[in-house]
DNA sequence: ACATTGTGTAGTATTATGTCTACATTTGTT
DNA sequence: AACAAATGTAGACATAATACTACACAATGT
């Protein structure tokens, strides 16, 4: 059962390749190491339970790739991008997240990420991820490669997550509404006026053509089944 | 490193051990599947992608144990418990899901799950909560147990959704919030004033334990049964 | 290079919502 | 019956949220 394929092309690493998982589960960690270990053979692996300690990790070590699940504590949404990038600029980042792929990888890679890929994958799928990214190719879905390819307008009709049209800040603030959070609440963890938390809401609201909180929940989830 | 612990002890069952994986993503079945041959040896391992899956595998073979995602597809939150014990009422349930312990737990297990466990338990307590269910016992995290242990008023089987505590009139408050009424619309619609309905809602969020719409909006998912 | 749209941010005035308190009616309980 | 708890309803006052308006700066289109 064992599927090594080998090292990656192009292998301009002379060390061992290290890589860094940034996941609160132990659970999947255990998986993603085995699956590491299949496609890479021996590898150095270390592992972050929070965003602040990926961090520090970086801080203190030569990564090759960062492997990223987005509901990490302490997690920033796609500020954590820049924040790695800011420590070592030249680190591969795959996003690997339970979060509906067609609704949010597009913000992460225009955010810089390498790709994007969902806890849904199989097997296969995560594999070729890995080595795509490795390979310093972007890698996505299928399905988002189109729905990236799509949205250039030529056809009138989009039937594209209309999260597609909010701004970086609004979707962060979106992600916090649908935490239940108060507008006080994310001014004081944005660091930002209540009024400008309000301007988000409101264009939000727009964008989604939605009147309320429910209404945006319902659209969301409509798009992006799980998280959690 | 492997940690075989053993075949579980009072082992009434002679044939070999059958175990139901109700988890969407690859990656965690893959784990799981690498955990229970750790602590159980030799294992038959079924899986499946969505709640109705599972539903058509209960029904073609016995199974000892059925360890369920809470965000699978098709899921319809507690009552899979009842759906699943419908099929095999000997069946023993363990909820394995990144929501919020403290938050579902104690639900899940008025609803006859034989234990709850986090996505974000190490390793070790997999494997502890694994073997504790296959042993008959009923398994929390600590923090849940002592949760439980306070509210002793709720001690005894009162198994009902926190709904029936609702008077007829905040019951139809709530609605009318679920549909994204706001405050002063519902007023007007139920002809009483602004701060009355104030003062359901406050009350209504005392009795469901949460405290803004999103909880709420949750909660009731969570007793009201399926939709999507 | 210039015009236009999008984005991040606030101030102020206005409006909505929540809190605390209160009280008359039901309803439930010994 | 007698008393306690739950229910339906508000007023006064305090706090929170929104609508407008505005503006600088980035991105994009022509």
């Amino acid at each position: 059962m064992s599927t090594f394929v080998g090292w990656f092309s192009h292998s301009q690493i002379s060390t061992m390749t290290k890589i860094l998982l940034v996941e609160a589960h132990a659970i999947v960690r255990i998986a993603t190491k085995l699956i590491l270990n299949e496609i890479l053979g021996p590898v150095n692996i270390h592992e972050s339970q929070s965003f602040g300690a990926s961090l520090d990790q970086l801080a203190s070590d030569q990564f090759d790739l960062v492997m990223l699940d987005l509901t990490i504590p302490e997690g920033e949404s796609y500020h954590m991008i820049q924040k790695l990038r800011a420590i070592q600029p030249g680190v591969r980042i795959l996003i690997f997240s339970a979060k509906d792929e067609s609704l949010y990888a597009p913000h992460y890679l225009k955010a810089g990420a390498n790709g994007y890929l969902t806890k849904l994958a199989p097997d296969a799928e995560i594999k070729k991820a890995i080595l795509a990214v490795l390979n310093d190719e972007r890698y996505v879905s299928t399905t988002v490669r189109q729905q990236l390819g799509h949205n250039t307008s030529t056809t009138g009709l989009n039937h594209d997550s209309p999260l597609q049209y909010l701004s970086p800040r609004e979707m962060e603030v979106m992600d916090l509404l649908l935490k239940g959070k108060w507008t006080k609440e994310i001014a004081g963890e944005l660091k930002i006026t209540i009024s400008s938390v309000s301007t988000y809401k409101t264009r939000i609201f727009e964008k989604l053509e939605v009147s309320n909180l429910i209404e945006m929940f319902n659209k969301v989830q409509l798009y992006s089944g799980s998280q959690s």
